[in-house]
DNA sequence: CGGCATCCAATTCGATACTG
DNA sequence: CAGTATCGAATTGGATGCCG
């Protein structure tokens, strides 16, 4: 058996798997989307609330991406004015143990995080 | 014991949790980087060659930005012509955990995400 | 080999204004 | 409320040339 053959093939499969889960979660805010939808349904507004920063116009956009990948299912609800949920598919709920892993090591790295940030707006 | 208010936290930790892991992986390449070093030390010409589509203005980019936070070590070494090696430092193998997650996701989910792709590509 | 500098094109992002 | 339209700014990416 050639070990150094063995690596290589594991490494470029699990190079490739590495590269279809970006292409799916590509774009500044659909992993804290995803995140954020973990916790249940939510509306556009709500969405907005939830994830500081986002500006309407990305959040419509990358939500369309998500819907049409399949992750996430939009309904509009006969309400006037207009209501709109989003929710997880369960194909979008597959995503959970990457968004758990990134919580987990968000909250044990923490300061570090924050350090290296405030070190790195000084310049 | 008011149960919204408790899962109102959690949603906010876990919120600002992702957005701290976000900060650290920004960028195109960075969680791609991290797979291919995860495998052991790589010199920048074999990054460009186990990097599919990287160009070496980015690859250069996003490597000081890992070792700014301290997630890659970069290495000169004492050749000629120079040789520079890149591995992950501890803090970097600390990332492990979500980099196996999105390998074990994208292969679980790899002719899913490549059928979504090809559909996109027609548009 | 491992970069940095420059120029330029393409894409992404964000703020504001507007609509049903 | 849930978006779309539009414009300008920022980021990204490629090509080329140069340097130690």
């Amino acid at each position: 058996m050639d070990k150094e053959l063995l690596d290589m093939d594991a490494c470029s499969a699990h190079h490739l798997a590495i590269r279809d889960t970006m292409d799916v979660l590509s774009g500044k805010w659909k992993i804290r989307l995803i995140g954020s939808l973990s916790f249940g349904k939510k509306r556009f507004m709500e969405l907005i609330g939830s994830i500081d920063g986002i500006a309407a116009k990305m959040l419509s956009k990358e939500l369309q991406e998500l819907e049409l990948n399949g992750l996430v299912k939009r309904t509009v609800l006969n309400t006037k004015p207009v209501t709109v949920e989003y929710e997880l598919t369960e194909y979008g709920y597959s995503l959970k143990p990457i968004i758990k892993e990134m919580a987990s090591w968000g909250m044990q790295h923490r300061e570090r995080v924050i350090r290296a940030m405030s070190v790195k707006e000084k310049v």
